[in-house]
DNA sequence: GTGGTCTAGACCACA
DNA sequence: GTGGTCTAGACCACT
């Protein structure tokens, strides 16, 4: 079930993508699943359907959702993940900021990756992948 | 040294505060250091000083630095972190956000892991805590 | 052999008419032969039969196929090119874009060329213009 | 000068994108150089600005341009042509098409290629590279 | 029905 | 000033 918080400082949209790459991940959605139409994802989540679009166009072009015009928006059948550096960079620039600000709430490396652990635990759980 | 990048999406002001919290935690900076003033800083990186300004505010909001009226400002003597659980709640988030941008870039636990490593040591290379 | 993907963004029956369009080129259909139904061919391409509806009426009108009543559809016996300058230009403009294109993928003029020369020798290949 | 034209098929902001790229191709727009704003641009084609927008956006994610935030967008400084195999599918693709509708028009191999020279020609003629 | 494009107009963050 | 996000509502092409 994608969810998202109108009050969150993050975007809508990259919080959509974020639920769907998450409900992948987690195995409740599987390559070849029909994602809900744009109209009614934007329905339930009472959001702009040009704020739903943008995510699902998004998604697209990272490959992790294909549009078939006028029949709709699916999972991907053949994404496999491309070890871009650039991305690969940003990625650890995310981390490093996320290290620092860890440290200055008083969390240290230890603790940090236990909550890590944790997140994968939490992915991992309900399917059997 | 403090470097920021005009080009990424990321805020001037927040990579400014990133720069110095980084800096004191390499050991770089430390407690009772002062800091170049805003005009200085802003001359240095080419940016507005009202970005310097503004990063600045943010960090003595933070109590990592002190503004000594008309002597400069300094790197705080007794910051001691709070483990507040909004500031972990947020930081949580971005970890988990950042595990399946990880997933989808082709990188693992055990990687990821070994990026964290990496970061603490980068850090804690320079000084002895 | 008609073949179309409908992941592509050119719309289905778009590549079908360029896909009947190729064949004759190629030889592979003749003056006077008879295409698969409109009915077959939705079934063979798993398209929705207006798809293919939509693909023959317009190839119709351009006159490079006839449908006679109750008989079938076949590749015109007489089709032959008109200068259009309208045409021209829409080609031209494409063209254009192409070139553009190509330069900002890093393919310059010979190159460009190069790929048209082959692009022809696979047309040509199989028949005798 | 970018222009577009409100009753062309092609998306308005897709003319954009190729207004912009062939404006630097020729020369007239280089490295450095800074765009008009998004609010300016959208009066002057009187268009929307999130029309422009878009088209901006989708020429960073290419890398032809940079947004620097509150201080406006400008010609990359770096672009350096990635071969990308899709994207050479794409355009050869795109080629194969126009030779067919190069046919069916009744162009041949030489009149097309003879075409490409002109296009080749106009866009150097007028800078120095 | 589906998604894609566009407009008009608003609000916000950043410099 | 700049661009980024979002809404409301319209129109169109494709299936």
């Amino acid at each position: 079930m994608i969810n998202v918080d109108p009050r969150s400082s993050t975007p809508i949209y990259e919080q959509i993508i974020n639920e769907v790459k998450t409900s992948i991940l987690k195995g409740m959605l599987v390559p070849g699943d029909k994602l809900p139409s744009v109209r009614q994802l934007s329905k339930n989540l009472i959001v702009n359907p040009n704020t739903v679009s943008k995510a699902y166009m998004e998604l697209e072009r990272q490959k992790v959702i294909q549009t078939l015009k006028g029949r709709g928006t699916y999972v991907s059948m053949d994404y496999n993940p491309t070890k871009e550096a650039t991305k690969i960079n940003i990625m650890k620039n995310n981390l490093k900021n996320i290290v620092v600000e860890a440290h200055y709430i008083g969390i240290g490396k230890q603790e940090l990756i236990g909550i890590i652990e944790t997140i994968y635990n939490e992915i991992g759980g309900s399917h059997s992948c």
